[in-house]
RNA sequence: CGGGGCGUAGCGCAGUUUGGUAGCGCAUCUGCUUUGGGAGCAGAGGGUCGGAGGUUCGAAUCCUCUCGCCCCGACCA
């Protein structure tokens, strides 16, 4: 491919209102054009990449068994309202009528739809196992698009849903993509882990999320040294002990000491000295309050607590005073009839709460004597934490989530009526797992985990072309002969090329290679050529081999892992 | 949705406090020179200053409303 002929509109400066690298990097190096916040233009190049990457997606499910094909972008509300998520979504969901007045809405994700064709199709257990995937435009009306393709409102998605008829089934196909995600991810050159993930409200549910390490990631993980890896959402993890107090049973002043780091200052006692309470409303049923405990250092994790108590929502001040008789920022564990969940590292030891007294705290409190709670992990893993597993202190890590797996069960086979009959004649719901991969994150992570300071380094598998040429002058025309043979016989050797043919300045060239980032630089320069030698050049390291112009091609197809 | 910031030429920005009719760098176009890391000289083109209304003799600048974009948080079934 000449240059001259592609669209790749390079920048000198990234535009100001970016902020992650990738964002940055794949604006300035011509591969993406913003239309709108969360919409975005794929240019030639950035288009390929994808493309690529899509490639190799469809390689690993198709080896897998799974089947593509293709779904509609517009769905009628019946499904969504069948299993009921027409309602509980809300505004992320783009919704429109048809000329009809029907309601409908954009495809944000497929269960719905996928599951609704199983229904129609699949009757006996001898149709089953069925995995079936698309690779398409979904719509989610985004509440912030943000940090370029990271999180756009359009965007492509390989999905995938697997239909069996029991666990046993299901294990195998959750397996199986969990294996060809790591093929995937592998081949694209990412760095990933692949950590357990909230499962949400849904209860039992089993997720892993695949989580490529990036500062400009969303998401943060918690890993061990001895395999343990888990989303924060989720993570286990063993405080670091409280220190050891004997105290005798106390009331202290603490004038409008409310907050435990106020209290703490003012005691001189460490955080985890203390005990927080937070009273929030349960939602179901309606308004029923629970005071959650955690450790004076911690930080509620509300997602654990949701999963205890159902959604819940903050107490007001009024709320707080009503129910437990004492303004907030004063409140112990003690003498409430109110349910109590509290985080077990408060089981043994004496700690420092609030003395339901305005203006008081009290020394000594204990669990189990002054006040007895329903003991719950519900405090958020952090820096300093020891793993759960093993002991050996965890290290956390921001991350961009590139794909999910998902064991379904049976939420929506039974919502929509999937099901099958097995020998007997006996009908049962089908079991569904569902499986995402977004390979915009996965080209967004690449360039987050490799550039450098002049522009993008691709991994080889998703790189736009596999090697560029770059002839210096174009006004020599040994050097646009020696450019186009070594073109030739590269791309015989079954290599993409992207050959610099533009009449500009070396600099300006070397530039823009270095910036759109191809892996391999063949540089051809009056120099060199005056010795009969090119230039071979790694993107990566930097690192130049200088090759005899005769045979030129061929050594670097081979080079590079092709026969000739 | 809450908080913050920003909209002036394709990109990056100055000018706004103190109103006087728009400027710089890069990019673009022409010519000459130059050719191994974003060239030099000379010349040229390009902006309803996000939009609407208002104040004023006069508005990029002041006032009101509005639209868009970015960042932090909430949210992400």
């Amino acid at each position: 491919m000449r240059y001259s002929k592609l669209f790749i509109p390079t920048l000198r400066e990234a535009p100001a209102d970016a902020e992650a690298i990738s964002h940055k990097l794949l604006v300035r190096a011509g591969f993406v054009r913003q239309l709108a916040s969360g919409l975005y233009i794929y240019l030639p190049t950035g288009w390929r990449v994808l493309n690529r990457i899509n490639r190799i997606m469809k390689e690993e499910m198709d080896a897998i068994g799974a089947q593509e094909l293709s779904m509609p972008v517009l769905h009628p509300a019946e499904i969504w309202q069948e299993t009921g998520r027409w309602s509980v979504i809300g505004d992320e969901m783009f919704r429109l009528k048809d000329r009809g007045g029907r309601d409908m809405c954009l495809g944000m994700t497929h269960e719905e739809i996928m599951t609704w064709l199983a229904a129609r199709e699949i009757r006996s257990y001898r149709d089953l196992p069925q995995v079936w995937y698309q690779m398409q435009t979904k719509l989610r009306d985004e509440a912030r698009p943000k940090s370029g393709i990271l999180r756009t409102r359009e965007f492509i998605m390989k999905d995938s849903y697997s239909f069996d008829r029991d666990e046993e089934g299901l294990d195998i196909n959750y397996r199986s993509h969990s294996e060809a995600y790591h093929r995937i991810f592998a081949r694209c050159g990412l760095k990933f882990h692949e950590v357990e993930s909230d499962s949400g409200m849904m209860g039992g549910a089993v997720s892993h999320e695949f989580m490529a390490p990036s500062a400009a990631g969303e998401d943060t993980i918690a890993i061990c040294a001895c395999g343990y890896q888990s989303n924060v959402e989720c993570a286990a993890s063993t405080p670091k002990p409280a220190p050891v107090a004997a105290w005798e049973k106390e009331e202290i002043h603490t004038p409008n000491r409310r907050t435990v780091q106020e209290v703490s200052n003012f005691l001189k006692a460490d955080a985890s000295s203390f005990m927080k309470s937070i009273m929030v409303m349960a939602t179901s049923p309606e308004n029923s309050p629970v005071l959650a405990v955690v450790r004076g250092d911690q930080t509620l994790h509300e997602k654990k607590l949701a999963k205890i108590i159902g959604q819940f929502r903050a107490a007001t001040k009024d709320e707080i005073r009503e129910t437990l008789g004492v303004e907030a920022g004063f409140i112990g564990p003690m003498g409430h009839s109110v349910r109590i969940i509290a985080d077990p590292c408060l089981k043994d030891g004496m700690f420092i709460s609030g003395a339901n007294k305005a203006d008081y705290h009290m020394r000594g409190v204990q669990a189990g004597v002054d006040f007895t709670p329903e003991w719950a992990d519900i405090h958020e893993a952090k820096p300093g934490d020891a793993c759960s597993k093993c002991g050996a202190p965890l290290a956390f890590e921001n991350v961009i989530e590139i794909g999910n797996i998902f064991k379904l069960g049976t939420k929506y086979s039974a919502a929509l009526n999937a099901a099958y009959l097995d020998e007997q004649g006996n009908s049962h719901p089908i079991i569904m797992g569902s499986y995402g991969i977004g390979p915009a994150r996965i080209m967004a992570a690449a360039v987050e985990q490799g550039s450098d300071k002049n522009g993008i380094v691709w991994p080889e598998a998703i790189a736009p072309f596999d090697v560029e040429i770059v002839p210096l002058n174009v006004g020599n025309p040994e050097a646009v002969e020696v450019a186009d043979a070594v073109c030739a016989a590269l791309e015989k050797a079954g290599l993409e090329v992207l050959i610099d043919d533009r009449d500009e300045r070396p600099g300006v060239k070397l530039k823009d290679a270095d910036l759109i980032g191809i892996p391999w630089i063949v540089v051809v320069g009056d120099k060199t050529l005056k010795d009969g030698m090119i230039e071979f050049k790694s993107r990566k390291t930097g690192e130049v081999a200088k090759l005899p112009v005769e045979g030129a091609g061929e050594a670097i197809a081979e080079r590079m892992g092709k026969n000739v």
